[in-house]
DNA sequence: CCTACCGATCGGTAGG
DNA sequence: CCTACCGATCGGTAGG
């Protein structure tokens, strides 16, 4: 039986990525440090590091792997529901109950870097930010449907409404860390479904 | 001239104090090194570690100073404007402006600060969730204020919504910080004001 | 407040 | 993938 070309590097990889995902969520982009990550996963340092090659590359491997998981558990659900304000609220509700499961044990990836790394620019930041405004874009984008098919008070501003929802997801993620009460996701969540009108 | 009992400890403490909360806000409570202090303030490492024993202290020392400014630039001149719905209307402009104007270079310390150790329990947490708790208190007492004057639209919850004003704010200062866009600060500066009803 | 130092941990390299 | 190591930086100590 032939040994699979590079199968055991690609294993060794999945493992290494996913428990760097979840350090970084606690431990934050900069405390991911290659010595955790080994001790994590029962490897030596060098052989992570030989994996990546840097620091940088081991943050940027981590959050290709958050975006896969933010996919599978937020997004793709939602597109289940039609396009315009089912779907808005599917994306918010998906995300309330992203953080509230622990699907990281941190909260949010994207909420808890994006405030790490906010005011320290560079590669990692300019990565995140494109990240950010995709989530953005995926709010607005049906909060604009929902107001062409009549589903939004009238005279709501659709880029204002994605920017709102954003700011009080990001704000949840952080406030129901810091208590570890549910009551504030599920507080944000009704504020949500007022805010949207269903 | 007789020299002043431990005035040079004093000012010593003050410059330090003020360096390490910036710097917080920028490499985190955890990057809050003593090293780095020293470097910023031209002391020696031993020479800032002596003044506070630990480097929990100094991070301890840190939040005491951030609450001091916080105080100073966002609750006092609040307290100019009377109980109730303009006062809570206040405390929001007030947030959003130290945010804006950049008081300390990486926007709200708490934010920051909540963001990073939400998921670390410990005495810095602990800290850091009963100044939060004070915060959202404050909010909460001047919605009711308001709620009882009249002030807010019928049905309105006020904890619910000192809950929904503390995340959006939270939200705003991390998307402000990861964008550098002053949009976002003002867009939820609009959508606060339409929230309150004024 | 300083210099000089400690052991631990960091990112990264050499060599296999 | 490993062991063994490098220089830098960390929190903290000794001694003054």
């Amino acid at each position: 039986m032939p040994r699979r070309v590079r199968s055991d590097g690609e294993r060794s990889r999945k493992v290494i990525v996913d428990a760097a995902a979840r350090i970084a969520t606690v431990e934050g982009l900069e405390g991911l440090s290659i010595a955790r990550v080994a001790a994590a996963t029962g490897m030596s340092k060098s052989g992570v590091f030989g994996l990546f090659g840097s620091k940088q590359e081991l943050q940027m491997a981590a959050i290709d792997e958050a975006r896969s998981v933010f996919v599978d558990q937020v997004v793709r659900p939602a597109l289940q529901a039609s396009e315009g304000i089912e779907r808005l609220s599917a994306l918010c509700d998906g995300f309330l109950d992203y953080v509230r499961e622990r699907v990281f044990p941190g909260g949010c990836f994207f909420a808890s870097v994006a405030a790490e790394i906010g005011p320290r620019p560079g590669e990692l930041r300019d990565r995140i930010r494109e990240e950010q405004k995709l989530w953005v874009g995926l709010l607005t984008e049906n909060a604009q449907r929902a107001r062409k098919a009549g589903q939004l008070p009238a005279g709501t501003d659709p880029r204002q409404l994605a920017l709102e929802l954003s700011a009080m997801l990001t704000g949840a993620d952080i406030a129901f860390l810091l208590h570890e009460d549910p009551r504030i996701i599920e507080g944000v969540r009704k504020a949500i479904r007022e805010r949207v009108g269903r």
